[in-house]
DNA sequence: CTGAAAGCGCTTACAG
DNA sequence: CTGAAAGCGCTTACAG
């Protein structure tokens, strides 16, 4: 029904294979044919047909996006619309479009990116998380399909392409920054440790402590799973500690603000009693009460770079395994306070 | 390179066809045959490549999703990762994919929509908006392609199938809720007017007055894009009027958080002074001070539904037009307080 | 229940 | 600079 190349080769005097060279704009049609032929096309209102293209030509021009399971971090605001700006933009500039992955568990994940891969769906797939023994890491890897990841693989480190933050060193230095306002007393609530970043922040977090002398305690590190199913008690009894943190490092803003109003019924006040700081600068969070100090980590350029990397890959599959780090940035508001060390020690 | 059909057909000492056949698990084909060539599927690690067989089958097995352009409201949270939930688990129930746009502009998603079509990348489309006067919704309908909306079209309702809350009438609801609590000055501040969400909900606040027997005035309306760029004397403007609102209805959460920032600089309490209610039910607005009362709108229903719609659409081409509203509901917080009507008027 | 053949709408060596 | 031909990997009437 849909008018094909063979219509438009007749209407204008030429062999299919100089529409479909025209199509591609190769150098090899004189100009005057390529005019005239276009000129068809138009009139005719022909599109190319994506698939037979794809098909003949062995490509898609299309990129396969993966998040984690809908149940966990990868769903919550703003990491997700964001990234995929960064995504479409990049892959909006190289004419590639965006084929989404919309499995539910980690098992749909995985047989949905088995058949993009094998059933030739994409030219080439992000995973928007690094998770601990990841399977579809692994199957990309050793296929070896062209794949880049947003988060640092936790394993194979030299053979994948990926972007990330430095979570170590950034956790580190938030650390240092509550130092440096006085506190000594620093509790962290860290996200799930099967991801990659939450690990790395963690690892961020004991180093500072190490290195600025104080010393890690269990007592300080609440896990993002107690916070979820148990966030008030755990706050409690962080707080009823013989030594309660004049200082709390959260993994996400969302939890920051979530201990807060814990704290709140405790009558504890934000910064007045302990500083928070969060993670990931939600839109939110300059609006809010009190306007949380917050880690932004470039989500938008994180899904850019992503995209990027794979998109040379993809184009030359020899091209160098690459990793970057893009900027991270403390954005202080009012939830952190300096303090005077006049408290028990010393 | 990859193991295709005739592989497996030599390999199993039947035809193509026959191979065909069992992987559409056709009723015509006896259960030995079926059994011994999906062994030699396994055997051989056989995919179907997903173009050869759209092309010959004239189908794509998946959907296009649009959003409005990236400098909107739709970008933000938590509409987007929210929608796409929904609109995923419909998609991955009945096995189809999604192919997301990645234009900027809307000449560029208008260009992508009609590539799309015509290069029978989808099988039908999901517009994530409703905006007045749009090309691409004229264009799908005028091309009679299986598509769906989210959110009410404002031109040809009888023709173009979609689901939407009913803003009007929670709008109303939400005028009706304040009154209630004794406020008879109640503000509006709006989206844009370019959505037809935002003309709705104006339309709930302005019949709502008249119901109830409140005066409306221009004073009393804010436009979101005075909001975006003069945000704080806006407000500033507002409470100093000479009978200032007691109650505020904000389009979104967002902007309620703008203005409650706004009206603590000029030292306005909220709730106590103003009450303020927001829409759209963000994550975070159930833990920031105060907590605010908003309307939560189901998103991922939303999503779900618009979805389900589609496929019918796309299974049935007979299939009538269809409209849903998915259920709002006002969860209340902290940000609305009872006032009694004492001042001026009576 | 199964097969031979045509066809989906392109691209791309190969030849001139 | 252009064309004829083969092929990409499937599906689907048609025939038996």
């Amino acid at each position: 029904m849909a008018v094909t190349i063979i219509d438009v080769a007749r209407e204008a005097n030429v062999s299919p294979s100089t529409v479909s060279r025209v199509i591609a704009d190769s150098p090899r049609i004189s100009e005057q044919t390529k005019r005239r032929v276009r000129e068809v096309m138009n009139q005719l209102g022909y599109y190319p047909n994506f698939q037979a293209r794809n098909l003949a030509a062995k490509t898609t021009q299309t990129i396969g996006v993966i998040m984690s399971d809908s149940t966990s971090l990868a769903f919550q605001n703003p990491f997700f619309p964001e990234v995929i700006r960064g995504i479409c933009v990049s892959a909006h500039a190289s004419k590639y479009g965006i084929y989404f992955s919309t499995g539910g568990t980690e098992e749909e994940i995985f047989q949905e990116v088995v058949s993009m891969v094998q059933g030739k769906k994409v030219d080439g797939i992000i995973l928007l998380y690094s998770r601990v023994g990841d399977r579809t890491m692994k199957y990309l890897k050793d296929e070896n399909f062209p794949f880049t990841m947003v988060g640092r693989p936790y394993q194979y480190e030299d053979e994948i392409s990926y972007i990330d933050n430095d979570n170590e060193r950034i956790t580190h230095e938030v650390v240092e920054y509550l130092y440096n306002l006085g506190h000594r007393k620093i509790a962290f609530i860290g996200g799930n440790l099967d991801f990659v970043v939450s690990i790395d922040r963690l690892n961020g977090y004991q180093k500072a402590l190490e290195k600025l002398g104080l010393s890690y305690s269990e007592d300080y590190f609440i896990r993002n799973d107690v916070i979820k199913t148990n966030g008030m008690k755990a706050v409690h009894q962080l707080m009823e500690l013989n030594e309660p943190p004049t200082a709390i490092v959260a993994h996400d803003d969302l939890v920051a603000y979530e201990v807060i109003r814990y704290l709140e019924g405790l009558s504890v006040q934000v910064p007045g009693d302990v500083s928070i700081i969060g993670f990931n600068n939600h839109a939110l969070s300059a609006y809010v009460k009190p306007p949380l100090t917050s880690v932004d980590i470039s989500i938008v350029e994180l899904g850019l770079e992503a995209t990027n990397l794979l998109l040379e890959k993809i184009q030359d599959s020899e091209a160098a395994v690459e990793h970057y780090f893009v900027p991270t940035k403390i954005i202080e508001r009012e939830s952190c306070k300096r303090i005077t060390t006049k408290k028990k020690r010393e």
